[in-house]
Order: structure tokens, then sequence, then C-alpha cells
DNA sequence: GCCGTAGGTCGATGGAGTCCATAGCTCAGA
DNA sequence: TCTGAGCTATGGACTCCATCGACCTACGGC
């Protein structure tokens, strides 16, 4: 994990499909270097995947909320969790530090999908309650942060 | 934006480095029409690019946090949009409904740097408060929903 | 000093990306 | 019903890329 390797990872998360070929020119080495390099951090794990951005909006899943869940006193963590799994408007989940135990973030086409899963989260055993507060708008999502090319 | 437009979304977002011609035999059409389709997703935004998803624990970033930013009465919006914009650890940035104007995620590398950043959040012009919780897991994040291949 | 290893370049080749001409399909209007 | 326009697919051709193998260099341990 040197110099060349963060600005491979710059590079894939401005642009992942960038050629091995174009990358090669931007950090100086030759494609199959690159291309090796690249297979060691897929290996390891420090690239997990390669995922397309999308308007959400434009795919009918214009209502972006954050749905914090707190939990019943001796819930079974690991079944709230199996459940929020199973739905798939959910986009993210953190486990948290505080009283709300899990901080979700969910994408819905329209305000009354959005109530019915609340609804629909409240009822699941284990949530004592939730609290929902919807985006108005996104000012940015996933950005990459730079890494430290030092 | 038929049914198959929907399966090159959904394919792209599981796996963005997907050849033109994988993706031309898993939707059963010719490379160039996927070619043009796809160039058309992104010519309309509802590609909006794509994305190396990393292990940020393994750059050095692994701690999430979310934070909630209460503005000052009268506080110019936008001035504490540019502010916090310019932070580089701020992920992601949502204009809210309630009380907190705008949700972060931020990402640093230690509890000291989320200190820091959270004085330095504060400290800002037009920042009345702010709510910090931390994420002590992440269940997973950008979860792709698939689209309706109705 | 020699050898093993890690990581690089170069060259070759099979396959992919992409441009272009052409063919079907749908639909509006005579 | 026929025709022409427009859209979108296909197939061929050409260029470029991905990827493999062979070899080269730098470095550390014996």
């Amino acid at each position: 994990m040197d110099s060349i390797d963060l600005r491979l990872i710059d590079l894939l998360r401005e642009n992942a499909r960038s050629s091995y070929a174009e990358l090669a020119r931007k950090v100086g080495l030759s494609a199959p270097a690159v291309h090796e390099r690249v297979g060691k951090l897929e290996a390891t794990g420090t690239i997990r995947g390669y995922q397309a951005d999308v308007d959400h909006e434009a795919l009918g899943l214009g209502v972006t909320a954050l749905i914090g869940i707190i939990e019943d006193s001796g819930a079974d963590t690991d079944d709230v969790l199996a459940a929020v799994r199973a739905m798939p408007e959910v986009e993210s989940c953190y486990f948290m530090a505080g009283v709300e135990s899990y901080q979700l973030t969910v994408r819905v086409g329209t305000i009354a999908e959005l109530e019915q899963l609340i609804v629909r989260i409240n009822r699941t055993p284990g949530v004592a309650s939730t609290r929902t507060a919807i985006a108005l708008s996104t000012k940015w999502e996933n950005r990459p942060q730079p890494g430290v090319t030092s």
C-alpha cells in the first residue's frame, strides 16, 4: 500500500470504469503492473467492488429518509437486524452508540410508501420506537475523500 | 427506459466494471446496442458515474459518524453549506426537514479527529449546535435496491 | 557473492470497444 | 393500405485494451 496504490484507489473512486491502460498512463506504470496492483487491492478487500452511481429520482425513488431505531430492552438485536436487512428500501444500516441502536438510510418513491415502511419497522419484534427525518434535498452523497498521498 | 435499461442499471450497480460484452450476454442484446443504451443512460443523468467501493478502515478512515446541524436563527444556509462542503471528511450531506437543518455522514481516522471536526463545525458561522452519533459498526452501506423489472 | 522473491517492462494475442452501414419495427398521414 | 420518418437493433471492420508469458532489476537473507 504505497502512494501509487492510493492514487489508483482515488482514480477508481472517481471513475470505476477507467481502463487499466488509462490508469497506467495516469500513475506512470505499465498496464500489466496496474492490473496486478488493482487485482491485489481487490483480493485484500481494500477495494470491495464497483458500483454505478444512479439518479434515484429518475428511478422512482425520490424520497430519502433517515430512520433511527430504539430497541426494546431485552430485544434480540440480531432479529431486528435480520428484519431490517430483508427490507430492500434500506440502503444503509449502522449500529450506533446511543439510545438509537440502528440508524438507517432508506429510499422510497412516495411519502405514502415511507409511511408504510415506518409502520412495518415499528411492528418488527424488538423495535420499541423509531425516529424519522426526511431529506428535503441531497447536497451530495458518497463523495470520495482523497487519500493522503503524502 | 424499459425493463432492459433497468436490468442494465441493476447489473452496473452490482458491478460497474462489467464489460459491455458481458452485459450484452446477460440482457440478450448485442454489445453495440448495450453500449448505446448505457451511453444514453449516462447522457440523461440516470447513471451519474461509477465508483469503487472501498474498505474505509483499510484506508485509515475507520471512524464513521452522523452529525446533525442546528442552525442559528437567521443564519445564511448557503454559507453553512459552503463551509461544510469544504471539509473533505464530510462524505454525504442532506438538507433535512426538522430542527436539524443538515445531516452529515463523516469519516475520520480517530476519535480525536472526530472531536476536532465537530469543534470546527460548531465554530462555523451560522451553526448553533450539532448532535453527533458514532457508528460502532457498519452493517451495510449503499446496498443497491433492485429496480422493479415488472 | 549468490540466490530467491517481489515487482517492474516488453511483446504477443485473443477479445472487447466502438464506428458505421444496413435492416426491421412502429406509427402518422395521405 | 401504402409510404416515409424515426428509432433501435444487428453485423462487420478496425482499433485498442486486457492479459499472459518471458525476461529484467533491486533488494534482503544465507
